[in-house]
DNA sequence: TATTGTTATACTCTATAACTATA
DNA sequence: TATAGTTATAGAGTATAACAATA
């Protein structure tokens, strides 16, 4: 007779993982003023200035059309600034105002904070394995910190 | 002068991980016909059998209205019946037929999969050392591997 | 009057397709 | 004609509120 397997739970603990840090991201920064998916598109923008929409787009693999909602908002709220490229005038270049620099600060605390209570049950120790562990199958799955995954690579179907 | 802090990116990849397991999770049980929610709502029929709806709701933190979607897809598929209480005819008593019993083998093999693609980039030992981090993390936060989280918490805003 | 489940409805997120302007 | 961005629209998921049946 076959012994009753074990099922294998890690995969789905991990999604419950991911999606309580997510969560719990999207609390710390609703003072904010942000979703989740804006603030990780604030930090793309921060690091590439000047970027167009549709390479924010392929960035984030997503859509035109997706893009021009969320730099709306972000703009809206003086975030973002989109200023016409002279050399080639149908694109729109992307940058952090002043305003949205701060609201990085504000980001990255609240990043340290989020950080800080999805790890609180872990030892110093642990803690930095579980660090190197999660960035080793991150790296290798070629997952980006900052691109908002709504529930993952959608494309397909929305699988949720 | 203030060195610039490396930001924490521990909850930002295990957000992008999590997601990551959960799509993967879906593309493979497409062929069975069941979204991601509706699987763990199966899963948790088949562990507490005669569960009412609003029980289920209340387990998987949801409201009723949404537990009549769900149930009715399942029971459309005939993995599930809907019996009425004959000793309170108000409730709905929920089981997995045979039916449903074979999908929860698919299943469970769609779940090894998944575990084994998510955790392939690690070796023996630190896939034995991360299961348990994950494990640790996931019960000290009270998290429930069959409650499929949309993306977290919603209860007080969509926060995607 | 309170509770279980259902239906009607609305809102959010996100994608596809058609359109405008620039090249 | 090809590309960047926008608008119109639609669909999936999920919530709130009104409702029907039962207690």
């Amino acid at each position: 007779m076959t012994s009753p397997r074990r099922p294998p739970r890690t995969g789905f603990l991990l999604s419950q993982l991911g999606a309580f840090a997510s969560a719990r991201f999207g609390e710390l920064i609703k003072p904010v003023g942000l979703t989740p998916a804006a603030a990780g598109v604030l930090r793309i923008i921060a690091r590439e200035p000047g970027l167009s929409q549709r390479a924010l787009a392929t960035r984030l693999g997503s859509v035109p059309s997706r893009v021009v909602v969320l730099v709306d908002s972000l703009e809206a709220a003086g975030h973002v600034s989109r200023t016409r490229d002279p050399a080639d005038r149908r694109h729109h270049r992307l940058d952090v105002t002043e305003a949205g620099r701060q609201v990085l600060g504000a980001l990255r605390t609240a990043a340290e904070t989020q950080n800080a209570d999805v790890l609180a049950p872990l030892d110093a120790a642990e803690r930095e394995t579980f660090t190197a562990l999660v960035s080793k199958l991150a790296a290798a799955h070629g997952l980006d910190p900052d691109v908002h995954a709504g529930y993952g690579v959608r494309q397909s179907r929305p699988e949720n």
